[in-house]
DNA sequence: CTCTTTCGCTACGAGTCGTAGCGTAACTGC
DNA sequence: GCAGTTACGCTACGACTCGTAGCGAAAGAG
């Protein structure tokens, strides 16, 4: 109560109220100069140009960040995540993460979305074909730590924080649901679908189908703790698709 | 540096080394005292006797504190809830929680695995019919925050933390694989079920449409956020007994 | 009535989140 | 080149939480 103190607010109330940070591609090899493909946040403000003044930020402390986020993620867990850390590790400051991300779920919703444009889907010939591959691949995800400790985020609080919510549903949750439609359309042109189809009952049944197969494979590794391994893969997919094993009759009308 | 500081140890490192509480039974309507069925913690020591000196540990407080933990999570969620705030809340010292549980998970573990208790599976005369309910049951508690809650504390240390994972699958998730155990009991008994099956088989099928059921719907409530309504449960269940939808010719070989 | 254990209380150390304010570095347009 | 503007690293801080320590007192057990 008695040192000096200037009112001075320089990087406070800045003009980017901490948002999202370029999010770029990001391809596994380190590519050239990324600067497009902002994950939709809200602002649809004018892209063309009147934006660039002072100091750019740093592309490579966005990435030294979310590579840093991942791995620390991998080591020591959601719980054992902490910004100063994070921090650490990436070689910025503090100040410059909380620069980019208003907090810790948002970091790590961004770290890791990136994690999931991994899951691709190829026309292996057929329906089933096309499932037990995606699921393999999803499990494989799924077994990854950094991956577990991103479900875990997104549940920390994204169950209560809409805007949190919103950010993980399009960074995340519904690009994988493309690949359910994809998997539809490769159906489809094969023949294996019933042709005319409401288009309307499709979309739900894409949801519905989108979260049992997400679903399951989260809760047989996370809850129940159990390896996904080929059999188990095979015997899923037979759930999914064929009749009620060992039900007499071969199912429902 | 100066005080007065004697070398005493009583609470510390007691006979009772912070272990789990009560556990009781815990029926709806406050029953009468309940002294017995431990969850299986580790320490298979003798149970007859020998194990009665001092001031017993009060079973109001275990119930107090248990229902506070739930209420409170109710309210403020996991991220919110704070052993300090529970302890208040309660009407106990906080050092009382961690005189029975070791932390914060382990408490949420227990005081919600109660809830799941509430799941019944009657014979409703059809298999679908079963599944329909229990889903509905399944949804309708997972509908509710403390719940949401629960799980995410199943999450949190569960991955990483192998005794608290046991604890889990013990207090949560086997006692819960008992409905689908039931279910297919009575759909045998009703001779919807290849009467001679394989027990090996029949075990990993339970186990698959446990995850199937329970994951599917914890997905669609948690993840992707959308409510299960009744026209969804029936077309879940259709995805679960009957052919895939829309597939040509019924379903694989 | 003694002995044992629990209880509530206050206080504490360690750690974390997220913010403030400064001086400086980097990049802009003129 | 030169301002102007912004990002960066640094240190420090307030508020909060976890989990522990130690005490006097209460409540039962034998």
């Amino acid at each position: 109560m008695s040192a000096a103190q200037l009112p001075v607010a320089r990087d406070t109330a800045g003009p980017r109220p901490t948002d999202r940070p370029a999010t770029a591609g990001e391809s596994p090899a380190g590519a050239a100069g990324t600067t497009a493909e902002d994950t939709g946040a809200g602002s649809p403000g004018p892209e063309g140009a009147a934006r660039a003044k002072g100091r750019p930020r740093s592309a490579a402390a966005d990435r030294a960040i979310l590579d840093a986020t991942r791995e620390t993620l991998a080591e020591l867990g959601w719980g054992g995540l902490t910004m100063g850390h994070v921090a650490t590790r990436a070689g910025v400051a503090k100040t410059t993460l909380y620069r980019r991300w208003p907090s810790k779920n948002e970091l790590v919703v961004d770290a890791v979305a990136t994690l999931f444009d991994e899951l691709v889907l190829a026309d292996l010939g057929s329906l089933r074909a096309d499932i037990e591959a995606v699921v393999r691949e999803f499990a494989e995800l799924l077994a990854r730590p950094e991956t577990q400790a991103a479900l875990l985020a997104l549940f920390a609080e994204g169950t209560r924080d809409p805007q949190l919510r919103r950010r993980i549903r399009e960074a995340i949750v519904d690009p994988q649901k493309q690949l359910v439609r994809q998997g539809r359309a490769y159906a489809q042109a094969r023949g294996e679908l019933d042709p005319d189809l409401d288009e309307e009952a499709a979309a739900e049944e894409i949801d519905i189908i989108f979260d049992t197969v997400a679903g399951t494979v989260e809760h047989r590794i996370l809850v129940s703790g159990e390896p996904v391994t080929p059999e188990w893969i095979r015997r899923f997919t037979t759930l999914l698709l064929g009749p009620f094993p060992h039900l007499v009759g071969g199912g429902p009308a």
